[in-house]
DNA sequence: GATGCAACTTGAACATGTTCATATTGATGG
DNA sequence: CCATCAATATGAACATGTTCAAGTTGCATC
């Protein structure tokens, strides 16, 4: 299948590929995604135009990297908050606003940056096969939070809780994205609200009159995660 | 504030434009968005290719008229409907089936559409003022799917509601972008169960049970609403 | 140390979205 | 019929993402 031979990585290649990522980082947050070329990216690394093409096949394989680097700072900032803490709301709440303050710098990029990745036929769609690994990293900690957390869950909840606070985490983004509110606060009241909501909603979920509404909502998503699973990744 | 003078436009300007936009559509569907160039659209429609920015001021403004030309489509379809049929579920479920069925040849090319669009800063991004009028009557179309049923629906929720069931229409499509599945048949069974739920949620969300946190919804969509009345639209 | 080969590097060339200075057209008023 | 002027039309020129054929480097093997 997707057996590529990778070429084989040395220093010399190594060092290349880090200095073409910072550079690019760097301007990035100077000029913003669009007003970056590859070639101010490589001029400023300090290598030719080719030689950031032999490393980052695409402008948006660069985005890959980029976010690569926010899921680890954001691992980061919320693994200790994660080893003492134990209520679900306040962990889901404690990792989405991670992610808001790591990604915060990069606040003016980010539109583009969504936007590129939100192309169905682009490589780095968060939904297509290339994403996967880090997809799967990312429903991982959901899981984490989840599992952590003094809460209990009915299985068929918790068998689908991790890929659809994944998918919530994605909204969030969005509309910190578009938020325009100094420092973001307002993304950062609508986590707050959200996540309390969310818990809330979990725990009414096992009440008779809902139990029905559940149970499909669950066979809904279980159905669409198969199905994605199929043709697409 | 947007009071720019646009050109008076004539006989002659009018035709030009319809040409040209008649042959970027079928282009985009011949080839796709990406693939199909501004020159290729000015050939097809015999006209220059600064004649073509002369009347869309660049490549994504082809799209807006796009849009709006997909919109009108759904309203003829879907009015018929609108006019006989009383049932809340049966209303929404056809005015989605009528937005997907219109797509549906422009399918392949939806995507990178959606991408586009979806970029912040770009002028077509539907939660931005360029997009506004567009927006308000797409609002407005499920303020008539509500009002025209026989639901009895709290004033509050009724409020809402049409601003929510826009946001709903957007998953739905963006979730019919990525639908690999042959002919669709997958959204098409995800709007039927989608349709249905949120009518289910709209019928107990009346239970002493959920009113808190109905309350704690509506008010947070409302502050939503307004905030990006403020600085963004 | 010489050889071979894969990794690395280069910059010219290409395609395409966009801009702009200039030319043409056609309706209106004299 | 002529003059005028805004609308319309044109294609050359520009910027930038991407490709590619060709050159260079450095390590492993003899």
């Amino acid at each position: 299948m997707s057996t590529a031979i990778q070429p084989q990585r040395t220093k010399r290649g190594e060092n290349s590929r880090a200095v073409i990522f910072k550079a690019a980082l760097d301007l990035f947050q100077e000029r913003g995604y669009e007003a970056t070329t590859m070639r101010a990216i490589a001029e400023r690394a300090g290598v030719s135009l080719g030689s950031s093409y032999h490393y980052f096949a695409s402008k948006e394989h660069l985005v890959l990297e980029f976010y690569r680097h926010t899921h680890d700072l954001q691992l980061e900032v919320v693994t200790p908050l994660l080893g003492r803490e134990r209520d679900l709301a306040t962990r889901l709440r404690g990792t989405i606003r991670a992610l808001v303050v790591t990604c915060e710098p990069f606040h003016a990029v980010a539109g583009s940056i969504f936007s590129t990745v939100a192309n169905p036929s682009s490589p780095l769609n968060p939904f297509g096969p290339t994403a996967k690994p880090l997809r799967d990293e990312v429903i991982g900690l959901y899981a984490e939070v989840m599992s952590g957390s003094d809460a209990r869950l009915p299985a068929d909840v918790a068998a689908e809780l991790p890929l659809l606070l994944w998918l919530y985490q994605m909204g969030i983004l969005y509309f910190w994205v578009l938020d325009k509110s100094p420092g973001r606060l307002r993304t950062l009241e609508v986590i707050d609200q959200t996540t309390d909501l969310i818990v809330r909603l979990l725990s009414v979920a096992n009440l008779p009159i809902l139990r029905g509404s559940r149970r499909r909502v669950l066979a809904l998503v279980r159905s669409i995660a198969e199905g994605s699973r199929g043709p697409t990744a």
